[in-house]
DNA sequence: CGTCTATTTGAATGTACTCAAAAGCGGTGG
DNA sequence: CCACCGCTTTTGAGTACATTCAAATAGACG
């Protein structure tokens, strides 16, 4: 069965992959042998802030949320991600520094996972997994400096429902307080906007 | 003259490139011949939201503001761009969509200005280009999830001096109200800021 | 069924905004 | 070189949006 698992058609990984390059049957293969599939359960941790950060991580299954914890102990959401998304702290992987993030499991989840030297291996070795993440980077800075222009223009109540119109999927998936902690906003005054938008 | 202008030594943006990829003379002549240099006037417009960006643009010299203009017509400033870095309109850029987002020049400014063909071109047929533009973007990424975790954690006076203790240099550049913008506060919040720091 | 966590509710507080006006500053023309 | 004009910054009063804190209610899970 492993031979059948690891043909482009069947890991969601290498589907992703031929969204954006090119890849051989072979390059497939090889891309494959550098990762590491993992479960996790929900509430536990893929990263904790603090310990440098091993692995860069490309979701197949499941749901996380990546946080910072200010000087005050409270929460704040960078980040969610779902299946046939990359999440990690890139700073701390790429630089073997302490990572400032903490990656929690909001439900099980099953990733794969990638170590430093073997992603840059791949891109030194492999121009279509380097055009690959030149592509997934690109995407990156376009959807973050999107997210800071709603975060500059608009009130928390906007944010809201910009946020519920952008992910309604997330809603059922993810407590209401990250949601808050993802929108810049206590979980009390997200609960009173509700209450406020549910009565017009 | 021209023929040294054209080496990997003197110019700004092959220096830039080989920082990070390493370029034959036969590659930077290709690279710089996809450029065309430009001038703009303090105050003119490098790229108007609602027109589609023809260009991104490396600044050689200078200084640039990009900005939103939000529905009650409050500007919001998303970054500004000195010598040696990229600015542009993304999305506009790619897809060929109107533009969200303005560009205008803060002081007199030199740039070299690439249409999206031509960087097409580049990074379908050069690796080392597109080396370079994967770090670049993840070093946006990088600096964006940054500047995310900033806005979320920290207090409009705890913005304000971070902003003094990463960029010093451009507060003497560029106007205050555009910093205010740029830290999501108004001209008179910052102001009064700045008066009760004083006087600590 | 009981425990633990998430959400709701409300009152008091604080942070940042709005609006209006004055002061400061830089560039330009006389 | 000075005077004026336009734009930026400052100042202050009143207001609005969002937080804090505390307590009640609702939901999830073993």
């Amino acid at each position: 069965m492993a031979s059948i698992e690891n043909t482009s058609m069947t890991n969601a990984l290498l589907i992703h992959i031929n969204k954006f390059a090119d890849l051989s049957e072979e390059q497939s293969e090889k891309i494959l042998s550098c990762f590491v599939s993992k479960k996790y359960q929900k509430k536990e941790y893929i990263l904790q802030a603090g310990s440098v950060s091993e692995h860069e991580c490309f979701i197949v299954e499941g749901c996380l949320r990546a946080f910072v914890v200010d000087y005050k102990g409270n929460e704040h959401t960078l980040r969610f991600g779902i299946e046939n998304s990359w999440i990690g702290d890139l700073d701390s992987f790429f630089k073997r520094e302490p990572a400032t993030y903490n990656i929690q499991a909001l439900e099980p989840t099953t990733a794969l996972m990638i170590r430093v030297d073997k992603m840059n291996e791949l891109m030194r070795t492999m121009p279509e997994f380097e055009q690959y993440f030149r592509i997934m980077f690109q995407y990156g800075v376009m959807s973050l400096q999107k997210r800071l222009v709603q975060d500059l223009t608009l009130s928390a109540e906007e944010r809201y429902t910009y946020f519920t119109e952008k992910y309604p999927h997330l809603l059922q998936r993810v407590p209401q307080k990250h949601i808050a902690s993802y929108l810049g906003m206590t979980p009390e005054f997200l609960s009173s906007l509700r209450k406020k938008i549910s009565q017009k």
